[in-house]
Parts: C-alpha cells; structure tokens; sequence
DNA sequence: TAGGCCATCTGGTCCT
DNA sequence: AGGACCAGATGGCCTA
C-alpha cells in the first residue's frame, strides 16, 4: 500500500483543502475509505500485527502514540485556520518501530481510526451547511457554532418571511432598512442576518 | 500571551 | 461483540 503522504499532497495540492471540501468530496473521501477497507480487510485476514505494521505504514503512524500520550503527535493530521489539513511528515525510524502491541491496542486503533472518519463526515456535513447559510463574500470561514447559529437564526427568518406572505425581498429590504424586531436571544442577531441576505441575488 | 477554534485520542454508553 | 455516538482532555495553530 502506498504512504498516504505520497497520496496527498495537502501543502501541494489545494484540491485537497477542507475548506471546500463539500465541492470537492470525492478524492480524499475515497482514498480513506479505501485506506479503511484496507485496514480492516487485512485486520480480518492477517494477524493483528502483520495488519498493524501495514497502517503503521500508511496511515501516519498510528502505532506511535502510547494510549493517554499526548495527541497530535507529529504524526498526525491537523486543520489550521485556514482549513487545509496537514499532514506532519513521518520519519523513517519511527515508521520501523517493531509493532508489539496488546489486541486491545489493536481495537483502539481501529476505533480511532472510525472515530476520524466520523468526524470527517460531521465536517463535511459543516461545509455543506456552510454553503447554505448567507455570509459575506469577504467573510472568513465560519467557525462550527457560529454555522450552527446563523443556520437557526437563517432558519428562523426564512419562516418569518414565509409567513408574512411578503415578497422576499422587499421583506429583507425592509428588515435593512428599519431594522428587525430580534425575537428571542438570538446570538446571531437579525441585523446581521438582514445585511447578509441583502448580498444576496433575489431572482 | 491569552483566548478561540479545531483535530485527535480515549473511555464510557448505547445500539444492532 | 463490535460499531456508533458522545463528551472530556489535550495540544497545535492562529489572531487580536
């Protein structure tokens, strides 16, 4: 199996950026399935160690971390602000570490590895609702609670407008213009959601 | 430098 | 039993 570095590129490649992933979901997502039907195939035919040495090889050496050692070992993969995931490169000499480790180390591999992938999908599902909630063209990525917020406060104001039987609009045009009666307390209040939704093209 | 945000690991719990 | 889900802990990165 090749090295997952040698498959992803991240500093390389901005295909490979998560910011905007949910545009481009298809590389990345298939290469870790793949990597993860591997991992598993192999658990299932393989002794537990012959299976552990293989993703030792390719999946950023899991092996390394001892379990309640810090995280994030260099290792690892991580998302900076900007979105991009990096991965830290993996020396040779870890990457040979003779692989003994107990089943259970085993299991907890395998159940860290589905936790990822877990949480990969709940980011992808966070860029799609992303793509759905006004922002700014100059705005800088939403962080997740404020998508949440301005997803309900959205939400909220689509219902309003639904409602009055208003055309939209004029609906959003008055709300800039007198302001907006802020039901409830709302974090994302209903200015800022007004001047966001005049941004956008009313067809 | 503190605070915000995030990814990851981990152990517990629930579900199939 | 194994997987999914969840929350707490931890550490890295970035920005004001």
């Amino acid at each position: 199996m090749e090295d997952i570095n040698m498959l992803f590129d991240y500093d390389q490649d901005p295909e490979f950026a998560f910011w905007g992933q949910a545009e481009h979901p298809g590389p990345f997502q298939a290469q870790l399935d793949s990597f993860l039907v591997d991992y598993s195939a192999a658990s299932g035919q393989l002794s537990p160690w012959s299976a552990l040495q293989d993703a030792q090889l390719t999946f950023t050496d899991l092996n390394a971390q001892s379990p309640g050692a810090g995280v994030c070992a260099e290792a690892d993969s991580s998302t900076g602000a900007d979105g991009t995931v990096r991965l830290c490169a993996e020396s040779p000499r870890r990457a040979r570490r003779p692989a003994a480790h107990p089943p259970h180390k085993v299991q907890r591999h395998a159940a860290n590895i589905r936790e990822r992938k877990r949480m990969l999908s709940i980011n992808s599902a966070f860029e799609e609702l992303r793509c759905h909630v006004p922002t700014f063209p100059y705005e800088k990525r939403l962080s997740k609670i404020d998508t949440l917020r301005l997803a309900i406060a959205y939400i909220a104001l689509l219902r309003e407008i639904l409602l009055s039987g208003c055309d939209p609009k004029s609906y959003v045009d008055e709300c800039v213009k007198n302001g907006y009666k802020d039901h409830g307390d709302a974090v994302w209040n209903t200015s800022d959601l007004t001047a966001r939704l005049s941004w956008i093209k009313w067809d």
